[in-house]
DNA sequence: GACTCACTTTTTTTT
DNA sequence: AAAGTGAGTC
């Protein structure tokens, strides 16, 4: 037991022997949360407060979850089996496979990842005509899960506008089609056990008096479903019911745009009257320098708890800062210096490339690849999401449960087997009309047996019968074979890769069948021969990408910020930081857009230890086109004594077309996203005498700055950004009349 | 019905 | 840049 509490500062001491009740820990970055978090469940059970079976700790990535079930196996012996330790998705489909029946679930449900979601949202929109221009589906997915997450249900929705109205009942008819199809959406996982805890209380007591204490890491992360949730099964505070002990840092709360309410926090302490709230400010992991940087750019932030960040480590190095001409000058520099650092003896699995948005990827990997440097990337395509992978899936999945429509028409005629639209649509109409999946329907549609349809229906049911014995990998391997998905892509030129892609299916499987059955609870149902196929499946979903992680591996480790969240490393590279990138021109129109930018620069800058690095580039290729943007204004917000300009500082150069985007300001004083004049630095094509950057002036468009340009001679084009009324235009330069103006 | 090619649209972050 | 869409051809 001394030696459990070894080594803790007095915070974290205080937080770990806190006595049972409810508590709230600002845990800042690098302070030891995760260990608090452990040591914490330790003491709980080694004090004799609680059994494992009384715990419950809920993460958000299956990443942590593992982190936590591996420090507290290596903690002490006692098995972590009887704790319910999970993400929240993951409990809850625990949950809800434990009791489908109540939840009005068939046993074998499936879930839908974002993609199959939107799938079947469009599917929707066309099965009931609806104008998929007037309701976008990605707009009604988000609109839905936005719904859900607040606990929503089409009824209880308010509804005042026939926009809104309609999207409510295009709400309701996609449950319809969910339970129709028994499939579960992430959002609808967390609501079905939210409302099967609050209307069945046998199940809700038992679960209450079972779990005395609970322990939420990123409380910050939490939407107000989850917090819901989370008070069913602590019983609102009231006596006798479970302790929740919350660790947050409202200064890391990066996932708004998914529903994420710091709000939160605060509810928190109110509602449980929670008299112990702990601050972690002592940082293990940075040095003064990058902490300093932190906290200055934090600082800037209107609505915080209030927190700083501290050492005792020294200032170490300054935070370095580069200047390219193009994203690919910046690659090819930060290539070299990680060449360089690895000369030194830094090792690889030490250096984080890290980036805003998953397209900026492409070029630094370009580069890497190119000069040799062994390097991984998180996140982006993820394993399960590749198409090859989906496809093989799908054929699992209407082994699984042929009602799966979504399944059905991902594989229906892939590989093609003479199943055309025009089948579809039939098949559709008849599903409709007698009401029943696509599947069921194959049989009443004008019936000669032979017919395309029905020979897909044969293929499955031969599937399911001559797999229902075999082992889940075998099972996999002879889905891939028989379906005809290997020959399919033997028979395509680039299809080397897919194939691999597809044996990895299978070795995933080979692992998942020797780990399944051990997170099995004593008191769940004994879980039957098929649902392997079924957890497996579900495991695909929820775990969309962490399969091919390899941490240990002497790699450089890319990755967007949101991803970094939770890790550190000796060195780290930030790159794009330019305005329009990051902070991301997207975030401009969500409220407290600008502050979670920055609050995703905080997590970004405290991923270091040792060593920081920022880069941005004068222009970018974006979207297809060349971009000119103002260096991100997260760098001067940086004191100027903490960095070291490895190029010449420049100015920040001023702008002057209309702002590209208007940060939402409740304090009235707006503040614009600007982008810039390209710099005139850059080689020039021939454009008859003009240059990209150049202020020119239009009879009829008035002035402008050229902004980008392609062709020559005759084709010669270039693109104008005029002012607020003539917006951005690609000119012919042999046709249009374009005078320079000095300025 | 399958396939190709040109055209248009999108264009953040993720369980 | 990449993905999705639509028209035209075999």
């Amino acid at each position: 037991m001394s030696q459990l509490l070894d080594n803790l500062n007095p915070e974290q001491l205080a937080a770990v022997t806190l006595p049972p009740q409810h508590a709230l820990i600002l845990a800042g970055a690098g302070s030891g949360k995760t260990r608090v978090l452990t040591t914490r469940i330790a003491w709980l059970i080694q004090s004799g407060f609680c059994s494992p079976q009384g715990i419950l700790a809920v993460t958000f990535t299956n990443k942590a979850a593992k982190e936590m079930v591996t420090r507290l196996s290596a903690m002490f012996p006692i098995n972590t089996r009887g704790m319910w330790i999970g993400t929240f998705h993951g409990l809850c489909n625990r949950f809800l496979r434990a009791h489908h029946r109540d939840a009005g679930l068939p046993q074998l449900f499936q879930i839908l990842d974002s993609g199959d979601q939107l799938a079947s949202i469009k599917r929707l929109l066309k099965t009931l005509n609806v104008d998929d221009e007037k309701f976008p589906p990605r707009e009604l997915q988000h609109f839905i899960n936005g719904k859900k997450e607040a606990g929503l249900r089409p009824a209880a929705v308010e509804a005042w506008d026939d926009f809104t109205k309609r999207r409510v009942e295009l709400y309701a008819e996609y449950e319809a089609q969910c339970q129709r199809e028994a499939v579960v959406d992430f959002p609808e996982l967390l609501l079905r056990s939210y409302e099967l805890l609050q209307r069945n209380e046998p199940i809700r007591r038992h679960y209450q008096a079972r779990f005395r204490h609970i322990l939420v890491d990123e409380f910050q992360d939490t939407n107000v479903l989850q917090y819901r949730w989370l008070s069913l099964l602590a019983d609102g505070g009231h006596e006798g019911g479970a302790s929740l002990f919350c660790v947050g840092d409202d200064d890391q709360s990066i996932y708004g745009f998914r529903g994420a309410e710091i709000g939160n926090m605060r509810d928190f302490e109110r509602e449980y009257k929670v008299s112990s709230v702990i601050r972690l400010e002592q940082n293990y992991r940075s040095h003064g320098n990058i902490l300093d940087a932190a906290n200055a750019l934090i600082a800037n932030n209107s609505k915080r708890l209030g927190k700083s960040l501290w050492t005792d480590r020294g200032a170490g190095e300054p935070i370095r800062v580069y200047e390219a001409f193009t994203d690919t000058d910046e690659a090819r520099w930060i290539v070299e210096e990680i060449q360089s650092l690895v000369r030194e003896g830094t090792s690889r699995a030490n250096i984080a490339l890290l980036y805003r948005s998953n397209a900026q990827s492409r070029v630094l990997e370009h580069q890497l690849f190119s000069s040799g440097v062994a390097y991984r990337v998180y996140g982006g395509l993820r394993f399960f999401e590749r198409q090859e992978v989906k496809h093989a899936l799908a054929y699992l999945r209407l082994i699984n449960n042929p009602d799966d429509d979504t399944a059905f028409n991902r594989v229906v005629n892939f590989p093609t087997r003479g199943i055309g639209a025009r089948s579809i649509e039939a098949l559709v109409d008849a599903s409709r009309v007698f009401n029943t999946p696509l599947y069921q329907t194959v049989p009443h549609l004008s019936g000669k047996p032979g017919t395309a349809l029905a020979q897909f229906v044969m293929l499955i049911e031969r599937l399911r019968k001559e797999t229902a014995s075999l082992p889940l990998y075998e099972v996999v391997a002879h889905v891939i074979e028989v379906s005809g998905l290997r020959a399919h892509y033997q028979a395509e030129k680039e299809g080397q890769e897919r194939l691999e892609n597809l044996d990895e299916l299978i070795n995933a499987a080979v692992n998942f069948s020797t780990e399944a059955g051990a997170g099995q609870l004593p008191d769940e149902p004994v879980v039957e021969m098929n649902s392997v196929l079924a957890e497996f499946l579900a495991h695909a979903s929820l775990e969309a990408g962490d399969h091919q992680a390899d941490p240990g591996m002497e790699a450089v480790q890319l990755m967007t910020v949101h991803a970094a969240k939770g890790l550190e490393f000796d060195v780290v590279f930030l790159s794009g930081l330019e305005e329009g990138l990051f902070p991301h021109e997207n975030s401009a129109q969500a409220e407290d857009g600008l502050e979670e930018e920055r609050r995703l620069m905080y997590v970004a800058v405290t991923r270091a230890r040792h060593r920081l690095y920022l880069s941005f580039t004068q222009s970018r290729m974006l979207h297809g086109q060349v971009r000119y943007n103002l260096r991100s204004r997260f760098l001067e917000e940086i004191p100027e004594g903490l960095t070291k300009w490895l190029t010449p500082p420049s100015p920040r150069r001023s702008f002057v077309s209309e702002p590209s985007a208007r940060y939402f300001s409740p304090n009235s004083s707006k503040q614009a996203m600007p982008s810039m004049p390209p710099p005139p630095l850059l080689r020039s094509r021939d454009l008859g005498g003009l240059s990209i950057g150049q202020n020119v002036t239009h009879a009829r468009f008035g002035d402008g700055v050229i902004v980008a340009a392609e062709g020559s001679g005759n084709d010669a084009r270039v693109q104008v950004k005029f002012g607020a009324d003539a917006g951005t235009k690609w000119l012919m330069l042999a046709v249009a009349k374009l005078t320079p103006v000095s300025g």
